[in-house]
Formats: C-alpha cells, structure tokens, sequence
DNA sequence: AGTGCATATGACTACGCAGTCATAGCGTGT
DNA sequence: ACACGCTATGACTGCGTAGTCATATGCACT
C-alpha cells in the first residue's frame, strides 16, 4: 500500500500521471469538493482559498478530465459532425469544420468528426459509434445518409441538424441555403439578358439541394413564359458534369442552350474548361453560365464565374444556433432555416 | 426509493434514458460483469450467455458509454487534430481529417478536431482545452504553431505527429513530404529544359516546408552552376503570391526569370492568372511555372500546370500508423519520416 | 448573551464501465 | 469416491468529477 505522502510525491515530482482534483486536494489542504467548486463555472469559492487551489493545481499541472466530467454531469460538451468520407478537397467540409468548430469553441462544445463512406449500405455501425460518444447534438452534411439516420439519433434522443440539406416531412430541423430562390434568381438573371435558351445541368438527384435548385431554376424559367432547354446531371462531379456538358453541346445548333446554370461551382468550372477546351466554345460570347456557391475559385481571373454565393459563415452562425438551441432547451419544434445569399456578377454571362 | 421493477420498466418502456449494463443485466438476469465482458473486446462468455445480453440489450437499445470506458481503461481512443482555424476550403485540411479519419476509424479510434487561430498569440488556453480531454495522441497539422505547444503535450505523456512540418531539434515525431529533394528535382526539370533565369516564390518563411522547398531548389540551381535569378514571398496566399509575380516580371527584362517555382499550388494558380491576365504573359511560351501539391485544380486544363505530386494517401497512412504505433508502444525514439512524392508533367514548362 | 441566518467548506455518493478476485459448477483422472 | 483443475459467472472496487447534503464559522440583530 502505497501512503499518501508518496503519491502526492510521485505526482509532484514527476508530473507523470495526470493530476486528479483529489491530488490537488492533498496538496492545497482541502477536500476534493472544494477544488471541483474551484474548477467549475460559477461555483461558490472564498477569494484565498480559490488561490490556494490554483497554485497547487499549478504546481500538479492539473486539468481537469473532460470525461470524468461527462460521467458526472450527463453532458458531453461535444457536437459531433457526420460529413462524407470522399474528399478531394474540394467541397465546403473543411469549411464547416473550420465555421462550425470555431462558433462551437466559443459556447464552450468541441467537436468530433465521423465520416459516412459515400455508398455506406448498412449505417447501423456509424450510428452506433455517434451514439456511443454520447455526443450532446449532431450535425449532419453528409448528403447520401438516409432518413433512417436522423430518425433513429432522434429517438436516442440527440439533437440532430441537417445541414443543407432537408426532408420533405420537416421532421427534422435543418438549415439550407435558398437553394430555389436563388436558382430561380439565376433564371430571371439569364432570361433579363435576353437569354432564352437555357439550360440546367443539376447536381445529385437525390439530394434536395439539387431538386431545389432545379425546380427554382425551372420555375423562373417557366414564369418568363419558357421552355427549358436541355438538362444533364453532373451529380456534383466535375468530371460527370463536363461530360454532361459535352452532351448539352453535341446537339445541332438550334438545340444548344445560350445560357446553362450549372447547379454548383465545382461542376461549373469543369463545366467552364470543357467548353473552352474541348469544344472551342467562348464564355460568355458563345455560351452564358452561372454557377452555385461562390468557391474561392469561382472568382479567379481565369474562370471569373458569375454565380450565387452561398453565404457559408452565415450559414454556419445559424446553425450553430440551431443545435445550441435543441440542446439546451430541450424540447424544440423541428424547424427548417432557410438563408439567403445573392448573385454575385462577374463575367461569364453576355447580354444579347 | 425507486425500485428495481419500475426503473426496468422505465427503461424499457420509453427508451428514454440510455440504457446502462445495469438495465442490461438485471433485463438479461445476469451480472453487469458479464454484460461488460459480452461487450468489450476478447472477453469470455459462454455462448448461449452472451445470446441472451444481447437480446436483452437490443431490447433497451444499449450502447457501450465511450467516456465512461475511458474512464474506466484510462484509453480514450480519440485522437486530436489541431488545424488551423482558417480555411478558405483550400488547404489540405479536410483531407487530412478524411484520410486519417477513415485510417484511425478502421484501427478503433475517433478523431476530434481543435481549430488554431492564425495568430495564436496564447496557445494556453488550446493546450488545455486538448489536454482536459484526454486524447491519446495528437497530429498537428497547423503550422504556426510554435514548438512550445509540442513539448507541452510530450510533458503530458501524450505522444505527437507533426503533419508536414518538422521541427530542427528533432525532438518531435513528424511526417513530411520530400519537400527538399521534390524542390531540387523541380531545379533540375528547368535547368534540363534549357533554363538559365530561374526564380522562386516561396512560402510562409516561419514554415518548415517552405524553408525546405526554397533550400531545395537553390541547391539544385547552384548544383546546375546558376545563381538564382529572383525570389519573392507568397506566404501561401494567393494574393500576396500574385503581387510576388508582379513583382518579379516588374524589372528590366534581362532580369526577369524564364521560370519560376511557386512553393504551393494554391500560390501558383494564382500567380498563373496573374502573369496572363494582369501582365499578359503566355504559360509556357513568355514563362515556365511549376507548382508544388498538386492540388486537384492544377489538372484543369485552364492551368495545366506541372507540379510536384504530394502523395496526400500515403502521408495520411504513414501518419496513422506513425501515431498508433507511438500509442501503442509506449516508448518510441522521436522519428522523422519523409515521403517521396513525383512531378507531375503538364503543360507549364516550355523547352528552351 | 442568545437566536437566527448566510456563507464557506467537507463528507459522501452517483455517473457507467472495466478489471480483479473469489467461487460455483463441472468434468477428468486416479 | 475424492482431489484437482478448468471454465463461466458474480460481487466488488476504482476511474475522476459534480452535486447533494450536512456542518462549522462568522456576523447581525434582539
């Protein structure tokens, strides 16, 4: 049996094992309730006593262990983010991340990151690894994970938050862009210059993102008392996108569109380089295009992509919100955010 | 006092409360002992046993509490990822959190991510905020981190990768590409094409990757019996990289390089845009550009820039393994692994 | 001086699990 | 039939903290 005069040496002396709050009890002379109260936000401490407890703790290196903690409150203090396994850098994860983890920081959550590989057929471990970490709300951007997901993490009882995306049945609360209204917007944008051969080339069609913005783009479309043109699917892949491009284009000439939204900007980039490269098309002489979401690279000298700017940090505040909300008042009606951006012009669209 | 009957039906009935290997074992009618051994790793139960806990806890819905086996084991099986907090979706760091993740998640460990500020002017607070919660080891991705931050977390006992940044002391274990010899090689590719003016733009000076990158390529201009022509700073941003190319090409013309090394493709694309559209210089013809990451917006045929390839897949599995064996071995000597990466040849650099 | 009250502190227990140790059960060998 | 050994299981404790409740201390007031 080890006495108490050695390990509160080995402790001090080494700093090998972390200090507990019983450790720095010993060596502050007070009981471990004190030096919990010490530690905690708002506990009750006379001012010497608090200094006390803070230079032993000092001198231990003690912190505090985040998941004792848990045990012992029944909260996590963690947000955990599903997002999609594939990444070649290229979409906004890194973002949300980044937004996301830096407002969550600052009302005190840290954040763990599960990944869904993209053609997950059975969920049922990742749920299982979520809901073993007890994470205290979810936000999900993963756009290919079912229904079934957000359901069976509502009935654990966890906060869930869809994140642009959403589901018809509002059963879960979820923050998007104005996916249709800012399509919509392109529509009017294209038919204002003249246009009237227009053309979408759509994202994932099982994503709501993507039917959003096809039917604000149709709609607009129809309003201005037209036709779409043609449609192709990109599926939010640059190189599936160029060569629905190719197609739009292989058609005699009065079949070509004048003027295609393509429902993303990473789609309308390559979109963008398959025209000009392989097909020797000229933007915006030969063919208009507006993109989706305002990337970094949308605004280079090279691309200089009139498109509509998803407003991330905006969209990250509020989802932010969101999910502190559910958390802490625990009973919230599923709600459905919705937050607009704008067009932002640049030089890919000519007036007829 | 609650009695045992109603809290089972409780449980049972509402699914309300997680359920707890308590609810488990009096539902199964055997010990929480068991239910522990049923669910944890190589324990050792008869099989008509372990069949009836587990029906007992599909019943309730039981999971495993992840904090409090941590608790328990002192092993937290998470593994920390400091990046920086800004990200203009352009850096590496969403892949680093999709490869490593999906390589940690395959070995058991989850990943949770804590953001650097830029400017980290006290990375107290961050250190702490790490070190409450346990993580078993750490890979620092950010690279303004000073050294201190390291030595901190090997004073804890908590092992640490640095992610394509080393320090010179060595004392750190870290992982990079082969920023020196890919640099030197990229010296040589011009020098075999016939270029004799050669300048460089580097990245952020307090960086151990551009160090590395700029001592390469200098040395394989020297080695080539060349001086180099010029040098600017991009500080891996493109628009400080693209007034460094102004800068460059401003000068007389028999100073102005025929070839220019940009130390990151982020850079280079944007140094790419500037020559042509604000200078009105031809790639390759009025100057060669090379790269370096080999981002996936260098294949577009927009740019086409040769680069040289980080091999991002295999950084990001040496990296796990490198961390899972400095966990699971206690004592490992501090390494320095190095990946060789390979230039990838498009269309930047012209023939003299 | 005695009562009441607020404040600061300590003893103790729960949180949910893993692991240690003890033991019941059972078969084997002599 | 008895001792022995092995396996499967249960009782119990520890992990580090928060929170509850009890109590000592000091102070104002009657």
């Amino acid at each position: 049996m080890i006495n108490v005069e050695d390990e509160l040496f080995m402790n001090e002396g080494t700093g090998s094992q972390s200090a507990t709050s019983h450790d720095v009890a010993r060596l502050a002379g007070v009981s471990q309730s004190t030096v919990s109260r010490v530690f905690r936000r708002g506990g009750v401490v006379s001012p010497d006593m608090r200094a006390r407890v803070m230079d032993a703790a000092q001198t231990l290196g003690y912190r505090p262990h985040a998941f004792a903690r848990s045990l012992s409150t029944g909260q996590s203090r963690i947000i955990g983010i599903v997002i999609l396994e594939k990444n070649r850098h290229q979409d906004y994860s890194g973002s949300l991340i980044t937004w996301l983890g830096k407002n969550l920081a600052e009302k005190g959550y840290q954040i763990m990151v599960f990944l869904a590989p993209e053609d997950i057929a059975d969920p049922g471990p990742l749920i299982q690894t979520i809901l073993e970490h007890r994470v205290d709300g979810l936000v999900i951007s993963a756009i290919n994970i079912s229904s079934h997901f957000a359901e069976e993490c509502q009935r654990a009882r966890i906060p869930v938050l869809l994140f642009n995306r959403h589901q018809t049945d509002r059963s879960v609360t979820s923050i998007t862009t104005d996916d249709y209204g800012g399509a919509r917007a392109i529509a009017e944008h294209f038919v204002e210059r003249g246009h009237q051969r227009l053309s979408i080339i759509v994202g994932r069609e099982d994503t709501s993102t993507s039917q959003d913005r096809e039917q604000g783009f149709l709609d607009g479309v129809h309003a201005a008392g037209l036709t779409l043109c043609s449609r192709g699917v990109g599926a939010y892949d640059p190189t599936i996108a160029a060569e629905a491009a190719s197609a739009l284009m292989g058609v005699p000439a009065d079949n070509r569109p004048s003027a295609v939204f393509v429902a993303g900007d990473q789609m309308a980039l390559a979109v963008m380089d398959t025209l000009r490269f392989r097909l020797g098309l000229r933007i915006p002489e030969d063919v208009s295009v507006i993109g989706f979401d305002d990337i970094p690279e949308a605004a280079m000298p090279s691309f200089n992509l009139t498109t509509y700017r998803l407003p991330f940090r905006r969209l990250a505040r509020v989802a932010t919100d969101l999910i502190i909300e559910q958390i802490e008042s625990s009973k919230v009606e599923p709600r459905r955010e919705v937050v607009e951006g704008a067009i932002v012009e640049r030089g890919s669209v000519a007036s007829l």
